[in-house]
DNA sequence: TTCGCTGCAAAGGATTTGCATTCTA
DNA sequence: TAGAATGCAAATCCTTTGCAGCGAA
């Protein structure tokens, strides 16, 4: 993934669409960098406060928000309650996502026959397709092996 | 479906794990199965209310997350915020939905290819599965139709 | 200088919880 | 009768919003 790309894309929508750039959205973008893959909100802010101890959460939010409309981050709804955030490259193509509910581990996979299949179902029911999601649940390889005794808080491992 | 084995089956649940049957556990059944498939917790303490006015939201909360755990009903995230429910069907094999973004109606679908593909995909990273879950979004035959202009609100249509 | 952006704190909204009371087994 | 279940209201928790001051263009 290359940083730079990323500031240069979001630069570009936001002069596109009439906004500002500020100290701000560099210092988050920068935040979620550092921040990895499927993070959520709260620690997108913890990352940016590392930065620049005075930003606050309600920024945060809004520039979440701003990135996604400007196609540079999808949300993810794995769980119940916290939004997830993940970086769109746009190198890669759109994936899915294996989800272990032991220890949270989350395993992204591009399947091209997932994909064709997708889009045969949605012509059978007449449907138009913008976009799709596939989860699958289970334990991973290390988890199976450690018998599911171990491992019991999910939500503790962030990634 | 037949209601009178799912009342059947909840009792039969509640015997088992040595919890009580109640009036308001029956009315939310009840309530439920007149709902509709895929409705949120708000309409279905609607609908119990029209049975026993009595009856509070917390009651409504309490008893949904008591048939999820006894397997008759199943939790759903489409949209952002509200959870949905939507009764399984032990006669039926898992499915997954179609979801329409312009009229918010919901298709159920069984594809046969996509649950060989899920398990070949997991097995391949070394996840044991539990569950998965597919959802196809986009605009239904009748909205694409009608060319997108109309059906402003997706949300306000209950199903 | 304009008006978009920010931080702060207060507001929202769905869901959960504490507690005294009611009711099932 | 025991203690599970209920209704009510207050509490949570994540996220959004209002507003006055700040800062990019």
């Amino acid at each position: 993934m290359d940083n730079e790309k990323l500031h240069q894309d979001f630069e570009s929508y936001l002069i596109d669409v009439g906004l500002r750039q500020t100290k701000q959205r560099r210092v988050i973008l920068d935040a979620i960098l550092n921040s990895g893959r499927h993070v959520d909100a709260e620690t997108i802010a913890q990352e940016a406060k590392k930065i620049d101890q005075s930003i606050g959460v309600a920024t945060v939010y809004r520039t979440l928000q701003l990135m996604t409309e400007a196609g540079i981050l999808e949300e993810r709804r794995f769980e119940k309650d916290r939004v997830k955030f993940e970086i769109i490259d746009p190198n890669h193509e759109h994936h899915d996502h294996l989800i272990c509910t032991a220890c949270g581990n989350i395993v992204e996979f591009f399947n091209e026959e997932v994909e064709e299949l997708q889009e045969k179902i949605a012509k059978e029911s007449g449907f138009k397709l913008t976009h799709h999601r596939m989860e699958l649940f289970g334990t991973c390889k290390i988890c199976s092996r450690s018998n599911g005794s171990k491992n019991k808080s999910p939500s503790k491992k962030k990634n």
